[in-house]
RNA sequence: GGGCGCAUAGCUCAGUGGUAGAGCGCUUGCCUUACAAGCAAGAUGUCGGCGGUUCGAACCCGUCUGCGCCCACCA
């Protein structure tokens, strides 16, 4: 070990690629999987929706765990960091819809020669199969995966990309599948035909989880109904379901209606004849404190139709139009006729026209900002439709099954701890089972068929299920044991359950899909249950919560112990970055710019759970911090300081320096195993400026041997022990520049080299660490007196009194050698012990 | 409307009962053989308002205000 392989001129120019490389060629963040559970630290990471991009958000996020990873890494812990990609999906679906141009017609036969156009023409999409969607989705999930794979490198993430998953692969579906069937088996899983929220844009259906709120504009409308004697006057923002109300509803109180309760009125327009009745959810001070009832246009009315067993009566259709044919309780209306066909918004504007025909409109209109759910990749409201779809209970239908998953919340360690209430706030909030069913083409498909009897109709009592060996499966080009291809969709056959999961359905599996569930049982022994879950706050609702129904239904415990939250990066104005509104980040810009160590060193800035504002200008201080790990170690193996040895320390700067840092690394890494990497790296950073400023500055003259050889070797060995477990403090953050410095004169990468232990890395005599502080305190008059005379550092010092309380003047005694050459002092020191708590500096120039 | 969080220097944030802190920015200097992508010194505050507890409150309690996020809100 010499000096010579440190550079003349350190630059961070290049770190990423050259140890990216490096680690990627020696696989230096491999999990050993010969190790034993209580010996194994496993991170279930989120895999990112590779059809999106990432913002420097996500940067940050994944940033934490890779803290986190690094530090247990350096610990001892045998790390198991996968990372997979979300590939499978609507938002796959949508993103090759717009790249080639093309959309998916089920009805299309496969067509093996079929290459995209060289210039999709956005507006007008080429139909093609599904089984030719399905390849699309994959040739191009795989660009974007090697593109998500580089940026992560770049990143200097440790994760072992060995176990790199998908959740569109053979394995993925096969766990997905394998745990559908056995939550059917258990009667956790479930088919019903029910009112469901339904995005008619891309005509599936949608969970709770996936709904947005958003103001909507939109007008209140009052309209007659026509009672025995006289008018019932309604108000609603929503008029074209007039011909969908099955009922009134008015509050059992209110006595406004008490005489209309019982009796019947007739729809306007329509003269459909509806009860008039009373449910404690009608609201007096609402609209005209009595709503139509209708099939169905909000929650509250699939509460009314469940409760007051209310007929349906649906009047639109999946597309988001009015059915075409006219139903059977308006046969003969005129006014459905025309209203038949049309869109929503359309039938609203021709039934307000005839309703202010008939005077069964009662004044203007008046404008309004509603609240409605959209499905948050949607851009129309959701509307209700009934259909027969899959559910997993989650507790929304189901007290008792509910406060087991509160009590799951409850158990979970978070990290901030205030987190809990997002997820408990979500459980207790539930309105109803998860949904897991979409109607698209690229996901994990039900493995289900149905009989078909006699009358061609398919039994969904009765679905014909495959064996767990035989997973994965597509129902829709294999058959059901026992029965043969010919008998597809015959009476006497069978046919495909022609779904498919939801994305959330296969990621609330990672944890099994990582760790091996059902195909690795060594590997899931050493890797489930999981230590940590990290991701942002805004899947906790979704991935989070998901994770841990699966986990307590498959394995009964939770999928890990712990779950640290990441806040987000906002924008200078603090307001979450979107993609709409123009205020994201790239990251590639600012990692190019200021190097990945830099970015990092922002990232670890952010305490888990706390939103931090983008601000390009805290990036360079991670940059200079970069540079300075550079030049001080070039600085430090320039004095062939490379002998380490903590045994030739004898100088009390040195050994005050040391037991100082020990200190230090005891507070970093208390605050490490808290998950506070935020405050361990302060701890460390402030110790290194100091370090940096003063320490190395005072002892340089000693170093170069100014005060003979034993004095500068203790001083050699204090430096580079100091940098040996300085730049080991450093590592989780500046994976790069640690990397490179280790380089010039260690063996092995710093990342797995063992996390600084005080009682061994730093086995010096105890000494009073305050020499340091307090020598720097005189070293800074000095410079104080020199900076005010505005005159150069090196400017001789003729004479300099220091004085203060007894004990601190005593400690700078100490260093007075080292305070002579720093300060460069000619003349004599004079320490007058004074009655004054602080130390006092006069310097003569 | 419910929940959670935040409010300290121009900005970003530490500090959790005992004399208000850091970094950035700003000012003034300094080419000092690790680093001018650097170094040194300096200025900057009714610790959101109002009450209370205490010998003593940025910190504990109450209350109000402002901001952010999550949820609910389609008559």
């Amino acid at each position: 070990m010499t000096s010579s392989r440190v550079p003349d001129k350190p630059s961070l120019d290049g770190l990423e690629e050259k140890w990216a490389r490096v680690w990627k060629e020696q696989d230096t963040y491999a999990f050993d999987r010969t190790a034993e559970r209580a010996d194994v630290y496993s991170i279930d990471t989120p895999p990112p929706t590779v059809s999106g991009s990432l913002h420097v958000g996500h940067v940050f996020s994944y940033t934490h765990t890779d803290l986190v990873a690094r530090f247990q890494r350096m610990r001892g812990k045998k790390v198991f960091y996968p990372i997979g990609w979300d590939d499978n999906g609507l938002p796959t679906e949508r993103r090759v819809q717009n790249y080639y141009g093309v959309r998916c017609d089920p009805s299309l036969p496969y067509d093996a020669e079929f290459t995209p156009p060289e210039k999709p023409d956005p507006k007008r999409q080429i139909g093609i199969s599904r089984q030719n969607f399905v390849d699309l989705c994959e040739e191009l999930t795989h660009i974007d995966e090697k593109a998500f794979e580089a940026l992560w490198r770049h990143v200097g993430l440790s994760v072992d990309w060995n176990y790199l998953y998908t959740t569109v692969s053979a394995g993925s579906r096969r766990a997905s599948q394998r745990a559908f069937l056995r939550n059917l088996a258990r009667g956790e899983a479930y088919l019903a035909e029910a009112p469901t929220m339904w995005d008619v844009t891309f005509q599936t259906a949608v969970a709770q989880a996936e709904l947005e709120a958003r103001n909507y504009p939109g007008h209140f409308y009052r309209a007659a109904f026509h009672a025995a004697h006289g008018k019932v006057y309604i108000e609603t923002t929503r008029p074209e379901l007039i011909p969908a109300c099955v009922a009134l509803i008015a509050h059992p109180d209110d006595e406004r209606y008490q005489g209309l309760f019982g009796k019947t009125v007739r729809t306007p327009l329509f003269g459909v004849e509806v009860p008039v009745l009373a449910h404690e959810a009608a609201e007096p001070d609402k609209g005209a404190g009595i709503a139509m009832c209708c099939t169905f246009g909000d929650l509250t009315d699939v509460q009314w139709w469940r409760e007051l067993q209310l007929p349906v009566r649906t009047v639109i259709g999946r597309d988001g139009r009015l059915l075409r044919d006219t139903p059977e309780w308006l046969a003969g209306s005129e006014v459905y006729a025309e209203l038949a066909g049309k869109t929503v918004h359309t039938a609203r504007e021709l039934i307000v026209a005839k309703l202010r025909e008939s005077g069964d409109l009662d004044g203007e209109p008046t404008p309004t900002q509603r609240m409605a759910n959209f499905y948050e990749r949607g851009d129309k409201p959701l509307e209700i439709v009934s259909t027969r779809q899959w559910y997993i209970t989650n507790g929304g239908r189901d007290e008792s099954l509910k406060q087991e998953f509160v009590d799951c919340g409850n158990e979970l360690k978070w990290v901030p701890d205030h987190m809990r209430y997002r997820y408990l706030n979500w459980v207790e909030g539930l309105n109803g089972d998860w949904l897991i069913s979409r109607q698209r083409f690229f996901g994990v498909p039900f493995p289900v068929w149905y009989p078909v009897g006699e009358d061609g109709e398919p039994d969904h009592a009765h679905p014909l299920l495959p064996r767990e060996q035989d997973l994965p499966i597509d129902p829709t080009s294999q058959v059901p044991g026992g029965y043969d291809e010919s008998q597809r969709g015959k009476p006497g056959g069978f046919v495909a359950d022609p779904d498919v999961m939801d994305t959330w359905a296969t990621s609330s599996l990672t944890p099994h899909i990582v760790c091996g569930w059902e195909r690795d049982e060594d590997l899931f022994r050493r890797t489930f249950p999981m230590d940590l879950n990290t991701h942002a706050h805004e899947i906790i609702r979704t991935w989070l919560f998901s994770r841990v129904v699966r986990a307590h239904f498959e394995n009964g415990t939770l999928p890990w112990e712990r779950s640290m939250i990441s806040g987000f990066v906002v924008d200078p104005d603090r307001k979450k970055m979107s993609k709409s509104k123009g205020n994201t980040v790239v990251p590639s810009e600012i990692l190019e710019k200021y190097g990945s160590d830099a970015v990092r060193w922002r990232a670890a800035m952010a305490r888990p759970g706390l939103d931090s504002p983008f601000d390009e200008s805290q990036m360079k201080v991670g940059r200079r911090l970069a540079i300075k790990v550079l030049n001080a170690s070039k600085f430090v193996l320039g004095m062939s300081a490379a002998s380490a040895d903590a045994a030739t320390v004898t100088e009390p700067l040195d050994l005050a320096m040391l037991h100082r840092l020990r200190e230090v690394v005891h507070e970093a890494t208390a605050r490490f195993e808290a998950y506070d990497y935020t405050g361990a790296l302060e701890t460390t950073e402030r110790f290194f400026w100091t370090f940096c400023d003063d320490y190395v500055e005072l002892v340089k003259e000693r170093a170069y041997g100014g005060r003979g050889d034993e004095a500068a070797r203790s001083a050699r060995s204090a430096l580079a022990v100091a940098l040996s477990v300085q730049l080991r403090l450093l590592a989780p953050y500046l994976p790069f520049v640690t990397e490179e410095v280790w380089s010039w004169w260690q063996d092995g990468s710093i990342h797995v080299a063992s996390w600084p232990v005080p009682e061994t890395d730093l086995a010096v005599a105890d000494h009073d660490p305050d020499v340091l502080a307090v020598a720097g305190e005189v070293l800074a008059g000095i410079r104080g007196a020199k900076s005010e005379a505005k005159v150069s550092m090196k400017t001789e010092v003729s004479k300099v009194e220091v004085s203060g309380p007894a004990d601190r003047i005593a400690l700078a005694e100490q260093a007075e050698q080292d305070l002579r050459a720093a300060g460069r002092i000619v003349g004599e020191i004079v320490w007058s012990p004074a009655e004054s708590d602080r130390l006092a500096v006069v310097a003569t120039l």
